[in-house]
DNA sequence: ACAAAAGTGTTAAATGTACACCCATGC
DNA sequence: GCATGGGTGTACATTTAACACTTTTGT
């Protein structure tokens, strides 16, 4: 191995692609850049990582500061380091995937004067440095982990009908499911509790409530169970 | 984003789990350190990255310097951040997964010095850093990975037999397989081609060799096809 | 001729897929 | 009473799982 003191060292941020979910779409938190280069731009949250602080440390702290969003679901995704994704100079960015419940988190709506928003997926403005590469990067990972792990429950509330569960994947794999087959598949997995609760304010019959069982769910993993949509 | 001259930077490395299959095992390949720390302690191939690399790049030069091995599979698997990973300063690496057939590629033996080898997954010597818990994300990944991507192949020579196939499927997936069964699914994927070939030089009938037609199962994939085992 | 591994089909069980109507509630 | 979505079962097709013997070849 060489001396690590021979050569200079490129500069190390992190990047997060918060997603959530409303009625129609699946959104995405972007802030607006107040400084050189790409002045103006929409930009994924993020920022220089400190030499004392991991990671995920880095992402959460970043997150917080520029959106308000804490204690949320995230992971790491991947690390970029094309030569000239930074026009400045050499920046290496570890990106994070985060999922969070739009109901659950308010937004601060600015920051250091700068504004953070959420945008529709389908409906994004360009955005600074290579940040489509790594949003396209965080929604292969979404497409490809949603079937296999529980994650999606992350987008919803604690306290959700079946009914957004089956809107949650049909959004994210873009595809329809069939009702029927949904739920028997779903509550045949025995990891959702069934509350003795409603919908409220709804126009029409309320929907029973259910809330994912995580200590079930782990329990059930170890014995070799595997969830699948 | 905060200004980034205002912070020292983390030194960062890359570090590589080379994986390889014998006739009994999975096999890593490690390099033993001729300096400090960890001085005579096995670890996994890597080193300091350059001002002017990709990552990628990083890590194939010094699996190369160190190893002789090139052209390989590789995918980036994980970065590690841990405070105290490193006991001299903040070092952070970003950790690659690599395939290899250990027929179609010789390992010098020794370079700079330092002696390179393969170990058995069962019969590891204690590693440098936090060298262990980087190997544990490689298999683990190894394990969700072969299921779903055709990535086994990378393990064997260009024509194996099924046999060797299904073997590798078991070593990795650590349990026995139908061979009337698992025949019957790999061949109606219709990825392989079936050569005019066979074995040479077993001491029993020699099996009829496959060659994986990566054009085939891409032209199926694009097509909504899904590989599985 | 024997040892060793290659190669091959059928059946039963489990899982997935397609599909339509009545029910409860708010307005 | 009507509009809206909630909730439910069955039949058929597909996939998976279990299982044993004959063939080929080298020694």
């Amino acid at each position: 191995m060489n001396d690590q003191y021979e050569y200079p060292r490129p500069a190390l941020t992190v990047d997060i692609v918060v997603f959530a979910l409303d009625e129609k779409d699946l959104q995405v938190m972007l802030i607006q850049r107040d400084i050189d280069p790409f002045e103006g731009r929409w930009a994924l949250p993020g920022g220089f990582v400190r030499v004392d602080e991991t990671l995920e440390n880095a992402a959460r702290r970043e997150l917080e500061e520029e959106t308000g969003l804490k204690n949320i679901f995230l992971e790491q995704l991947y690390t970029f380091s094309d030569q000239d994704r930074d026009p400045r100079e050499r920046v290496i960015t570890v990106a994070y995937f985060a999922l969070v419940n739009l109901q659950g988190h308010e937004v601060k709506a600015s920051t250091d004067a700068r504004n953070a928003a959420w945008f529709s997926i389908s409906d994004l403005p360009e955005l600074a440095f290579d940040h489509d590469q790594i949003l396209t990067a965080a929604l292969d990972r979404l497409h490809g982990k949603v079937r296999y792990q529980p994650i999606g429950f992350e987008l919803l509330p604690e306290k959700f009908p079946l009914r957004s569960l089956q809107h949650l994947y049909e959004v994210i794999l873009d595809r329809e499911l069939d009702k029927r087959n949904f739920r028997k598949k779903i509550l045949s997995m025995d990891i959702l509790v069934e509350l003795n609760e409603i919908e409220k304010d709804v126009a029409h019959r309320a929907a029973r409530l259910y809330r994912f069982d995580k200590k079930k769910y782990d329990r059930k993993t170890r014995k070799g169970f595997n969830f699948e949509v």
